[in-house]
DNA sequence: GTGAAAGCGCTAACAC
DNA sequence: GTGTTAGCGCTTTCAC
């Protein structure tokens, strides 16, 4: 029965407190209360049922609900790291999207550990989550198989996949590297290096590609590349893959970095071996993270609105929810060329001091 | 009835499939399941219900555990700002607590509107959570009324409330102050102002308590105190501050900002008015968010552990949950400070050059 | 030690 | 248009 003010034992209010009070069935306030079911019932006993309702401070119980219709409007969002500038922003326009449209999220800070990855996406299916927004993938991901097999509505995000088994929102990696080099080309340089990232994340890959690509365009590929791969997007691995590519060709005059953390690396190696930027090499980075302005020398970088990503992750998901029918497709989001202090004309061009 | 290979219709391994292929009652499945009822159980058919849950890759609806039980295992951690590099560390931090311990987070980016605040907790109230973290609390704040009336086990992270009503783990925001202060003194600095955070928030108030305390303690504030509170934790308010400070004060040799936000806006405003930081004025931040130490010049700051804040907020709010007649306790964790180029001698004292 | 049955709060098919 | 009934998957009291 319903207790003196209409709660159960827990304080919850449930229907059956507000049925009693009102003097219908439990039915009847479900459908009183639903919008979609409301017209079935007389609009006097809506109204009343309504009132009595919010009297009483009615909360659904989603847990109940999620059991009785298979729903949870719960959404699982992995993560490689949470406390990561690129990562972060996704988090936040994503969640701030998904909670406008009614789900809650449940965020995955998952590391790198493909074990771990699977055994929480298999946790968070327990919970009988809609859908899943996933950044972690590698370009051959198990978890994308995971997910595939299980028809778990899923979207990838800021990394795809090689097949086209899921549907992702990415920037365009390649063209972020064609506007890279066409700047550092349009101040005069010629011998241009890339500061690459990991090769089995698209992000790496692409990039690698499109820096490929855009110095061929340019007919720039004459000479050898002028590649290291940094083995994780950081600065201690940026600056270990800028040795190398200084090591091995001494005159290049620019890096385009694959990531801003792998510029930074560069920074501090040049700072080691007493060289300037721009003034001996220019450096563009790639995401434009909070604070590239603050750094010194401002970087100029490849602005991609990771935010933006994150809503239209949101957007798209909750399309395939709604339409488990929709073919798989692919948003691509242009980047954004942002000049700052850290390219300029090469030394060989620049007026003697 | 089980299907085919022991699963129902929405591809879920159910409690009774496993009984069914085991020859045995739900509830004894049940109870070979949970370990804690697992003795009730004779061994032989608790080790054959095992093994058949495991080869049907059995994992328990958490939705349906949560309806019977009460308990969701779901926690929901209340951020201003996801993306802001002080609450990323604590999500992270606390976020892997959590789920080492069994429980998924919820995480809701609310920013700072006490209507949304209230709505989204009181969604998450609806969903079951067993505890919530909230990091956007004031000092007079109407959220922790609504969980102590509630009585949802609650835990403040980071800012602090006047009342002792709810458990919290923040930095010792004062002690951080002294610190700062300190660290300038010993250079030599006296004219030394502060650039307040919003005072709404415990670590504006703190930390401003904490400067004027520590004035005191070295015999500086015989001179009127120069102060001046910024109305947010930004860079832009942070500016608008420091020009205040510098109009009105602008012999001042010295700045302790309650945060590094408030001082990259007072590299700003030096930039704007062609001074240099440390030679022409010292500043000391607070927090020591991320790439402090790329920014030009690298800043001195108080370093504060957010992830190590996370991670103790969720150890807490799970002895909550454990023990709801535990007293209200406050984790105060000790800063740090970190030198790096922002502070110096002041320039009535170096050597002429 | 195990089975039977009730019920968490809700929705939806069916009856009237 | 409203009430009745069943059941989502699980735990737990009560029989035996």
């Amino acid at each position: 029965m319903a207790g003196p003010q209409g709660k159960n034992e827990q304080g919850r209010v449930t229907l059956k407190a507000i049925a009693t009070l009102s003097g219908v069935h439990v039915s009847t306030v479900s459908r009183a209360l639903n919008i979609g079911t409301r017209s079935m019932v007389v609009p006097s006993v809506a109204e009343r049922v309504i009132k009595v309702a919010d009297r009483l401070g009615y909360r659904p119980d989603n847990t109940a609900i999620s059991l009785r219709t298979g729903e949870s409007k719960l959404i699982g969002i992995i993560l490689p790291d949470i406390a990561n500038a690129v990562f972060a922003p996704i988090l936040s326009g994503a969640s701030q999207r998904f909670s406008a449209l009614g789900y809650s999220v449940i965020v995955a800070d998952v590391g790198n550990d493909a074990a771990q990855q699977l055994d929480f996406v298999s946790r968070l299916a327990a919970r009988r989550v809609d859908g899943l927004i996933l950044a972690t993938v590698s370009r051959k991901d198990s978890l994308v198989s995971f997910c595939v097999d299980r028809q778990i509505p899923s979207v990838l995000v800021n990394r795809a996949e090689i097949g086209s088994r899921l549907s992702a929102v990415t920037s365009d990696d390649a063209l972020g590297m064609q506007i890279a080099v066409d700047h550092l080309v349009s101040l005069g340089h010629k011998r241009i290096g890339h500061l690459g990232g990991p090769m089995n994340l698209s992000t790496g890959f692409l990039r690698r590609q499109g820096f490929v690509k855009a110095m061929a365009s340019r007919g720039l590929n004459k000479t050898d590349l002028i590649i290291a791969n940094a083995s994780a997007y950081s600065r201690a691995a940026g600056a270990t893959a800028a040795r190398v590519l200084l090591d091995a060709h001494p005159k290049l005059t620019a890096i385009a970095a694959a990531n801003d953390l792998l510029a930074l690396g560069a920074y501090d190696v040049m700072q080691e071996r007493n060289l300037f930027c721009p003034a001996d090499i220019s450096i563009v980075g790639h995401n434009d993270m909070m604070l590239m302005d603050m750094v010194n020398p401002a970087l100029t970088t490849i602005r991609i609105s990771h935010k933006e990503m994150g809503r239209q992750s949101a957007d798209l998901l909750v399309e395939i929810i709604g339409n488990s029918k929709k073919p798989v497709c692919k948003i691509v989001l242009p980047p954004e060329l942002i000049v700052r202090n850290s390219t300029g004309i090469p030394r060989s061009l620049a007026p003697a001091s």
